[in-house]
DNA sequence: CGTAAATTTGAATGGATTCAAACGTGGTGG
DNA sequence: CCACCACGTTTGAATCCATTCAAATTTACG
C-alpha cells in the first residue's frame, strides 16, 4: 500500500542492478552467480529516503527486507510508557528489516539519518534463491550474526561507563565506519537516545570532546580529523 | 581439551536421548524425525554445571554448541578496561554459542546461574542435518532472531529508566519464564551487571520492591507471589 | 562454630538530569 | 533583502538519583 506507481513514488529511484552494483561484495548476494541476479532484480527496487524518513514502521510486515546502499539508518524501538530509544545505527551493506524473513513483524522503527539510499528486496526473491544457494543461507546467518553483535556493542560500549565515555566509544565507532576519515555529525537527540542520556548531557559531552580536541567539524557539517588516541584513551577511563 | 574421558569428568551426566527428550518441541530439533535424531546423538552430551560453572569462555572456538535443558545463564561480555557486564540470560531452550555455526570464537563466557543442565552439540552434527533438513535451518534463524530479540531487550527494557523501573522489568521478565510463578533469586551483583546498576543500588531497588510488596520469597531461596500489577506500574512510571 | 562472602544499610559525594534561557541557523513570507 | 519564526543546540543553575566508600549484618560453608 506504501508502493505506489512506480513513477509517483518520489522516493524510487530505479530498479536494482545488482549485477553491477558497486557495493555487491557487501551485499546479501555477495556469494551468488550473477545469472541468477538478472531474475532477482525485476522486483527489487532503489529508493532513496530523505533525512527523517521512515523505512518501515515497527509492527508493520510487509514481506520485505532493506539492503543499505548509502547513509545511515536509525533502528528505534519504543518502551510502553512512549520513550523511545535508538537500539543500533544500520551502516553501508547492513540489512534493515531481516525478522521479515521469518514473517514477524519489524521489531522496530527504521528511520534514515541523512540521505539514505536503499535496495527494496521482498522476501520471496530471498525464498527462491534460497532453494538452490546454499551460499545464501550462509549469508543470513552472518547477517543475523552480526546484528547481534552489534546489539551487544549497543549495551556494552554504548550503554555502560560515563556519559563522556560512551560518546567517546560512538565517535570511535562512527569515524571507523566511512574510509575517508569523516562522519556524519548526528543529532544531540540521536546520540542521547543512542547512548541512553538526555540531550542536554549528550550536547555537553559532544563539546567537551571537541574543546579538547577528539575531532574537528568539516563544511559539509561533518566530523572529521579524529584523534582516536585521545578518544581510545576517554573511553577506557573508567 | 576441556572434555576428559567420558566417565571421569564431572559434568557428563549421560549420552543424550533426544528422541524422548522432554523439552524437545522448545529446542532446536523440534521439527526433525526421529529417525535422524538416532544417528546424531551419539556425538551429544548431557553435561550438567554447578553455580558459578563456565560452559565457554569469551575467545574460545570449540566448534559445539549448547542447549540449555535446565536452569539459567548468563552471558558475561568483558570492556577493554577491564569491566564486565551481563549481556543477557539464558533460559531452557535456548541456545548457548550460537555462533560457532560459522566458525567464530565465543563472543561472551557463558556461566551457569544456579545448576544447569545442557546437551552439548558439535557442529558437525548440525551440519549434517542440515543437508537434509531445511526446517533445520529455519529453526536456526528463528534462534538467531529470538537472541536478536533479547539483545535489544537487554537494552529497552534493562537499560533505560531509573534503577526501580530496570529491576521491575526484569522480575516482570523472571517471573514469566517458569510456570510455577517463581523464579531463581539473582546475586544482587548479577543484578546489577545486567541492569547497568551499581551492586548496592540493585539490593536498594530489590529491597525496596520487595517492601511495597512486589514479590515475597519462598523457602528454596526462590522469588515468589509477584504482584504483576504493581510491577508493571513502577516499570512504566517514567 | 568460625571464617569468608554476600547482602544490607548509612552517609557523603558526584555526575546526570531537569528546567530555563540564550544562542545560532535555516526557512518562510512580507 | 530582511524580519521573523521555528527548531536544534548550547549553556547555566538547581535538584536529584546513583555511586562510592564504609560499616554492620546476614548468609553460606568448611
Amino acid at each position: 500500500m506504501k508502493r505506489k506507481a512506480v513513477c509517483t513514488d518520489p522516493k524510487w529511484a530505479g530498479r536494482a542492478d545488482c549485477v553491477h552494483c558497486a557495493i555487491r561484495q557487501r551485499v546479501l548476494f555477495a556469494d551468488l552467480p550473477a545469472s541468477e541476479l538478472n531474475d532477482a532484480l525485476i522486483v527489487i527496487d532503489d529508493l532513496v529516503y530523505g533525512p527523517g524518513g521512515a523505512i518501515y514502521r515497527s509492527g508493520e510486515s510487509e514481506a520485505v527486507l532493506y539492503t543499505v546502499r548509502r547513509g545511515l539508518i536509525k533502528l528505534v524501538r519504543s518502551l510502553p510508557d512512549g520513550e523511545q530509544r535508538v537500539v543500533r545505527l544500520l551502516k553501508t551493506g547492513d540489512i534493515a528489516g531481516i525478522e521479515a524473513i521469518l514473517g514477524a513483524a519489524y521489531k522496530h522503527t527504521a528511520i534514515a539519518i541523512g540521505e539514505v539510499e536503499v535496495c527494496r528486496i521482498p522476501i520471496s526473491v530471498i525464498e527462491r534463491l534460497e532453494l538452490h544457494h546454499p551460499a545464501l543461507v550462509h549469508q543470513l546467518m552472518v547477517r543475523w550474526q552480526s546484528a547481534l553483535d552489534e546489539a551487544d556493542r549497543a549495551l556494552v560500549e554504548f550503554s555502560t561507563g560515563s556519559a563522556e565515555e560512551r560518546v567517546a566509544r560512538l565517535l570511535l565507532h562512527l569515524s571507523a565506519l566511512g574510509r575517508d576519515g569523516s562522519c556524519p555529525d548526528l543529532a544531540r537527540q540521536d546520540i542521547g537516545s543512542l547512548l541512553g542520556i538526555a540531550t542536554e548531557t549528550a550536547s555537553r559531552a559532544m563539546a567537551e570532546l571537541r574543546r579538547r580536541g577528539g575531532f574537528q567539524e568539516s563544511a559539509g557539517g561533518n566530523l572529521c580529523n579524529f584523534d582516536r588516541i585521545l578518544l581510545a584513551r576517554i573511553a577506557e577511563s573508567s
